[in-house]
DNA sequence: GTCTATAACCGGATAGAC
DNA sequence: GTCTATCCGGTTATAGAC
């Protein structure tokens, strides 16, 4: 088994990866200077430079790194619902596999990314979503033939601000409600889906 | 009149919260210096530590300039929809005075203020959105008297999330659709509370 | 109130020894 | 692959002249 593809290595590249996913997730980016994740690390400053290169590349490598798979699953479950999958599975589909429990560490930091407009259109949007959101609104498309692409686009985001909101918030919502705050995964996505489905099962709003 | 009481003067103070408002909104607050927000001001370094004492407190001048007009707004809009408003009438009032017009230069920041898990609970919530939010909650029970307090809470958050969303990618969102992209305030807030209003109605997800 | 100058420190990146 | 040491520029904040 060649070290590149062990997944639960500890050598310094996962590491620093580790060690920056979350600190990067508290603080943000430029919150978090590389002196920050190499101690943390338990690494050499110079580490980071010699694996990534740059701060601006592991990002990415972060990035690549949770997205990918995430979008994997999407598009598997999507497809494991058939050729014309019903308005909750599509939107099951799309939100679960960000909430895997797998994923617990790394919530923060894809808020943060899903969150960042100076990364979203070119090294988000483009390189790592572009595809699997035309997947699921080819799939909202027929799931609702009645609906606009123009008011699909949009109700698109509007799932995607509701999931990203609660991704970027999951470490104070908790602190903010009473006995509300429990976040248990699966009643979680069972609330959002039932809302989201139902507001794009609404009719178009009408036109002035 | 007073300096203090002109809106439109621009003195020293004022030119340092809008560059600070616009280069916080495209860069964020940390990837932003006091340097660049005095040299867009066209003011000197010094003047911003003697008018706000630290970049903190300028984070905080700017936050309270923006979301105090815009939460009495919010509950002027609830008021005049009279003792039970309708659901529509809620969400409106929630969505529509943040999306205002004379706002747009400010939208961007206030993406990053509402999306800031750092500041959010504390510098955010606590002192500016908590107790808007609480009327609202409020409203929304009384519209909704079948939904659980806890249900309410979550599609509060879901709702707040769209809303967000849509502020922080305001920048680029106009960028990712064809012809779907031009941002008229009115039909924006029309989608908005069309889909938020649906979500709200739907019954509670059935529990396992 | 507004300027210059500077204190005191932190940032990413790299050279070169091991 | 990993270390130390360092380059070099940027950071907030303040002291003190005007």
């Amino acid at each position: 088994m060649t070290p590149q593809l062990s997944e639960g290595r500890s050598d310094t590249k996962t590491k620093i990866l580790n060690a920056a996913e979350s600190l990067f997730g508290q603080h943000g980016f430029d919150g978090t200077s590389l002196r920050d994740i190499t101690a943390e690390a338990g690494v050499n400053l110079a580490a980071v430079n010699y694996h990534f290169q740059s701060k601006d590349s592991l990002i990415d490598a972060l990035i690549e790194r949770r997205l990918g798979p995430i979008n994997r699953k999407r598009i598997a479950m999507l497809q494991a619902a058939g050729p014309a999958p019903e308005l909750e599975q599509i939107v099951k589909a799309f939100l679960a596999p960000i909430l895997d429990y797998d994923l617990a560490p790394a919530v923060p930091l894809i808020g943060r990314v899903l969150s960042n407009p100076s990364l979203f259109l070119d090294r988000v949007y483009k390189r790592h979503l572009g595809e699997t959101v035309a997947r699921f609104s080819d799939a909202l498309g027929i799931a609702l033939p009645r609906l606009s692409a123009e008011e699909r686009f949009w109700r698109l985001h509007f799932m995607a601000g509701a999931m990203t909101h609660i991704l970027t918030l999951s470490g104070v919502l908790p602190l903010m409600s009473g006995s509300s705050g429990t976040l248990d995964r699966e009643t979680l996505i069972a609330r959002m889906v039932t809302f989201l489905a139902a507001g794009f099962r609404a009719p178009s709003p009408e036109k002035d």
